[in-house]
DNA sequence: CATTGTTTGAATCATCCGTTTGACATGGCG
DNA sequence: CGCCATGTCAAACGGATGATTCAAACAATG
């Protein structure tokens, strides 16, 4: 057994290839801190060096996997908010749609990776408790100019609610979906039971429904404030 | 400079209480993966040997700093729990008098300790997010008995609620709890703009009126649905 | 074929980690 | 006084970490 078979090598280095994607599905199932680079390149069947030659460092391979899917995923994002502005523009969005809007391209880009539903959103999720500062700039502006739009959108859409409410309930939100994202695996033996079940495109529906009862919370009796400072988001 | 001042030496080794103090400190800032013993032996001006003298081990004095506020909140929540549940015997209590129950015991616990409320806030929330099995056996089994009560509890205040949905909504409302414990500071600049402020107060009271919304989404027009499996928490 | 740029591999670096050890100081008690 | 329990301390342990080095292997190009 084990044939001494000719290793193939393959152009433009496959090792890359296969750093990332284990390195993804380890950082999403520990976490960034706990995994070493040694983890990795033992998973990928690659040298301890050549994380370094591939992205520099550590921190660069983070950096790759966390661009790899939060760049697309804030660009579908960002096409939906703008779709949405445009259809009612002047009228104020439903809250639905505009939660939708934000969380369904979350999950919705899973086909694109290699990893498995549960493990992707998990990916996201560590993604969002990542300290602020540890983010590569291009995703941090991208979370900036969304964060924006959406704090907008939904002060627009709940003109009724108190900026600093407005604030704290979307703070809220945010840690609800990123909670599913990063502890769905919990829940879902009791929910899916032994059926073949979508499931997170399932939870979605039910987290949209539930961020936008939070959000208009005691709106239909409620008094127009004057307005505030602008509210931010970590969505 | 520096006057070889006679050394105190208490008795009973105040080098403990200094230990403990440190690293509640640092964990809450830093994180339980990332504060390493030395971190917190400089800290507390102790001996590197100090931490394995007093806890055993780094496990043991993460085990007791879990342990010493935990412990106490939870005793305190399971009190109001059953306060509730002998004051609407029969009757179904409202819904926000159950997720203040819960809730109101975490910021309430502050004043027993000698951190900030921020810092014992994140704390708390650095406590929820530890991987369930990194938890003491005790406090693991007062989690298991209060996530039971809850979820009958608000099983029985929301009868119309089917149960995975319902354990749904108590995993968002659980995820919008320890995200606000967590990252509260990047609110309270926004929020308190100038003012002294009692903050976490305040924010639990947003709370309860976002989670009790949140969870009885639609709740007037639905249908009573068959009994399913017992909900879960992580609360 | 020879040259060039790219990619691997094993070995090594300095540093940090949690823990252990043994020497040493202290204070109470018979 | 000796004796022992209780803390403290510097030093060292073995191991793991991220990063670096340098030679070898490789593909592509001229």
């Amino acid at each position: 057994m084990g044939l001494p078979m000719r290793e193939i090598k393959f152009p433009q280095s496959d090792a890359k290839r296969r750093l990332l994607e284990a390195a993804e599905q380890l950082f999403a199932d520990k976490g960034f801190e706990v995994v070493s680079v040694r983890d990795i390149t033992k998973a990928a069947e690659a040298n301890v060096a050549s994380v370094n030659y591939h992205f520099g460092s550590r921190e660069g391979l983070i950096a790759a996997v966390v661009t790899r899917y939060m760049l697309p995923v804030n660009e579908e994002r960002l096409a939906r908010v703008e779709v949405l502005e445009k259809r009612w523009a002047g009228k104020t969005a439903p809250l639905e749609e505009i939660i939708e809007a934000f969380a369904r391209p979350l999950v919705g880009m899973v086909r694109k990776s290699e990893l498995s539903e549960r493990l992707f959103c998990r990916l996201l999720g560590r993604i969002f408790t990542m300290p602020k500062d540890g983010l590569p700039l291009v995703v941090e502006e991208q979370m900036k100019v969304l964060s924006d739009r959406l704090g907008r959108l939904l002060a627009k859409a709940l003109p009724t609610v108190a900026p600093e409410e407005l604030a704290w309930r979307m703070h809220f939100v945010a840690g609800a979906m990123i909670h599913a994202l990063l502890n769905q695996d919990v829940l879902h033996r009791l929910t899916n039971g032994a059926s073949g079940a979508p499931s997170m495109e399932a939870v979605v529906s039910r987290f949209i429904r539930f961020a936008a009862a939070g959000l208009r919370e005691g709106v239909e009796l409620a008094v127009v404030e004057p307005k505030g400072p602008q509210a931010t988001f970590d969505f």
